[in-house]
DNA sequence: AATGAATGAGCCTTCATTCAT
DNA sequence: AATGAATGAAGGCTCATTCAT
């Protein structure tokens, strides 16, 4: 019967602290103290976990990837149609506990981080890609490959895009406004899409 | 004749210097030294003329959005229909010089900062309010003021959103290809706004 | 049958460790982890077993020194002549094993202790003065107690001065050429003090 | 008419205070405050100044190995004779300033300190190369050039390791004594090579 | 007998800011 | 108008040491 160790928790617990700490902050200039003060422990052992500032922050910024892609999959699974699991991920993207306070600070502040660190920079290509992938399969059922990768793409900048206003809560559209943006934005590409290959099949024949 | 004082010089000067020290360091932690060695002068002056690091850090901020303001208001002047005065929104929202490495960095900066700032807030709010009121205005002689004042919150988002995802520099769709995506959004929207207000006339009717 | 106790081979290790791990370290700046770690135990296994860093260094310098003693009176034994002595604890002090990389870099390390330890300034001055007497004994039965004296003290000081550029290792003279020169100043500051007490005899007649 | 810089002024009490706190700690673990603290300023300004730690004690270092050469210098250019120049060097490096307790601490720690850094060690290799060659210049005079070096091993050899006794304060001869004892180094050594090659002379007749 | 967990103290370093000149 | 000189405050990080288990 071996203890379990505490490292994974604490470990967690300092991720927590972080992103919650960056959220007091105004997300600018977190110290190791405020993050390891909310932890409850002592900043040493902040790093003894983590082995220095830089490697807490990426290492919050891929919980708060992991917890996205976990509930985009989540989602996924419910989805039957194409156009539900196009849905599904603007949902979970969407979704009200990405629009937490800290998560949406956290949020920007990574954006921020990877202009300086290669390992937030690949974390957010991660991101980007996948947000892009995830939108891009079901759309190729839709459409053409070439519509469904710049439908994906635009659905995609839209979605960030929604989200980077909201979280300069400076008269953003609230979170149900925005989603309905992002699925108007499917629909009505997606008819235009329609339109222009119905138009053009009837025209090539 | 009184000799023109350098004073407007050398803050415009501190200016580029801060953008240019932004884009260098990450746009990360730029230091009131860095930008004073750019602009060759002492920290010690960049302090005299601007009181302070936030405010010189917000007077950049106010720099470019001067900057994008004028280009937006030459770029209107020469559109004539209302759908012409929409793409003259789009263009110089995403033109070139937006895309220079050293304005991107400052733009990421921006976000970033208004986070902790008031002022920088402020400036980011002003901005957002522009962008959209912008493209509001010809949009409503297209469509409802409803339809025109969602439309022009998902364009805005949709320019952002790009913006952002090319200043982190993962792949992002090029610049004409942002052009491009925002003006089907547009046109699709339009569209769809057209088809739908068609039918409900037809419906009234 | 009492189960032997494994204290003294920790102690053991945990000395060979310190003395290996200054050696790694460039001799500055060694920590406890990195001395356990080179025993294969945890740090906190070595201030249980020492109390503490400084009587961990201070064992280890002591340990140096006791091995220098065992190879000084093992070589002494078998020398017969007074000038044989001599030359066995020039021998055991300029030995191979003296020369070992780790065991350099541990005495110079040891030097620099002392400064401010007196623990270890004392283990340094029994040092000092076993090498001194080990030479003067016999040195007593060729010279003048006097001269017996100061050849020591010179040879002592030769030694200790070789070994130092060694450790430094900066063109230094090769390990057989330090033994020479020791031999060497013995000789002929022996023959020198031989010709003037010679001198003197024949003038006292 | 300039305001001459204070520059020259505070890095050389930085440098002196140094040497004096480095003394005062047992020449061990100095640290910047101490040393700003002698010099009565910021340890910030220390940095400033010389950019670290590491560069302000090398620059210690060097101090005294430039105090040293002058001294050297000095003396040489008094002597007449090649006998007279070795024993220059010798009272030039036994000389009683460089028996000044914060100087003696000083060298016992950059003897350690240039374990760890490649520029102390250079500069060590400096000093260690420049005594031998100003001894073995005016013995190559005396001897022959193979006897020359050997002897300037030796003495270089002695002079240090009777200064490192001298520093560890542990029953070592006083000053005079030890200039005494490289002298009489000098000339046993020189007049057994004389005896040697002079023997030889005959032989070979 | 041994260790993982945790910390307090302290150090080097950076930087915005001030001020006399 | 401009700057060199100087610093206070603070942050990241290291490490010897303690203690419960």
């Amino acid at each position: 019967m071996a203890r379990p160790s505490v490292e994974p928790i604490r470990r967690r617990d300092l991720v927590h602290a972080a992103i919650r700490a960056i959220h007091q902050r105004g997300s600018l200039d977190v110290t190791m103290s405020e993050i390891a003060n909310f932890a409850g422990v002592s900043p040493a052992l902040a790093h003894h976990y983590f082995g220095g500032k830089d490697q807490l922050i990426v290492a919050s910024m891929r919980h708060l990837l992991t917890e996205l892609r976990i509930s985009v999959v989540f989602a996924l699974r419910q989805a039957e149609t194409p156009r539900e699991r196009i849905s599904a991920v603007i949902n979970a993207s969407l979704a009200p506990e990405q629009f937490d306070d800290e998560t949406v600070s956290a949020w920007l502040t990574f954006y921020h981080y990877a202009q300086s660190s290669d390992d937030a920079a690949r974390l957010l290509t991660v991101y980007f890609s996948r947000l892009k992938s995830n939108l891009a399969g079901p759309l190729r059922q839709l459409a053409s490959t070439n519509e469904a990768m710049m439908i994906a793409d635009g659905a995609a900048a839209l979605i960030d895009g929604l989200y980077l206003r909201y979280g300069s809560r400076s008269g953003a559209p609230p979170r149900n406004l925005a989603r309905q943006l992002v699925e108007r934005y499917i629909d009505d590409t997606l008819a235009a899409s329609a339109a222009t290959s119905g138009l053009q099949a009837r025209r090539d024949t």
